[in-house]
DNA sequence: TACTTTAATCAGAGAATCTGACTAGAACAA
DNA sequence: TTGTTCTAGTCAGATTCTCTGATTAAAGTA
């Protein structure tokens, strides 16, 4: 079976369920959203950088983050370093959804490795991060 | 770094590519058709079992479908052992783009080996076949 | 200063996706 | 057999995501 199959399936799988148990407990986010969202970082990002970093047009993320600022778990603030940027950064609001995201993905990590073994699980996340080396266009 | 993120980011990659690849030789798909007509089996596959693969509704993969039909890379056929159902099928126009899309996969993983070693890209394929049988809901 | 590049937005359109309602055939129970 | 229920697919309508192209304002540069 074709490797980007076999890669894309629990990748959606992992999407999927992070996701369903963020929006079970309150958080009203899409999919698209969430992507853009987990791309922002601790002192606030750029839209070109989150549009790079999510691989969609500066549109695409503006759009996006519009809406995550409607719903308050993102806000712009001008950036000190350029007249003509802002930072995107995250809310406390949005913050109160990392330990539901995180708890979610532990669980995952569990049954998955209760299936696979430590051993697998291990190997599989080393060769990841090394994929990532030449995969990943924001790295 | 999230084990889900790890896995999306070389998985897009390989989309990207083979999609590139495919409308390169001339073939007009796009990556949303393509997850559809990558689902058909060699005897044809019902609609219903495509949106099921594929994870979108039922509709979506109507949609999807039309549209490759109109290209002419699928077709549909009455169903012998159910009046209501029709089964879809590749046609030779899109078989035609199998081997482009082989060979492109073929250099995306010699390059992954030459990256990461045999070794591992053993490993990796192991584990995500495993973890297959626990998030795949098609299989 | 004038030219070029960059960050972001505006405007408009197209693609992908969904929910809900419907039709026709199949399956099943009385 | 005859209803009743279930299943495969479609129709209608709306929303969400995404893009291309043009514009504005600030920065960098010759």
């Amino acid at each position: 079976m074709n490797i980007g199959l076999l890669l894309f399936i629990p990748s959606r799988a992992v999407e999927n369920r992070i996701l369903a148990a963020v929006v079970e407990a309150g958080f009203e986010i899409t999919q698209a959203q969430a992507r853009v969202l987990m791309r922002v970082g601790p002192d606030g990002t750029r839209l070109t950088e989150l549009a790079e970093a999510a691989q969609v047009t500066k549109q695409t993320a503006g759009f996006l983050v519009d809406q995550l600022e409607k719903a308050g778990y993102v806000e712009r603030v001008p950036d000190p370093s350029d007249g003509r940027a802002r930072l995107v950064r995250v809310t406390d609001k949005a913050q109160e959804a990392v330990p539901v995201a995180d708890a979610e993905m532990a669980r995952i990590e569990a049954e998955w490795e209760q299936h696979i073994g430590k051993r697998r699980m291990a190997q599989l996340r080393e060769a990841l991060d090394m994929l990532g080396e030449i995969t990943d266009p924001y790295r």
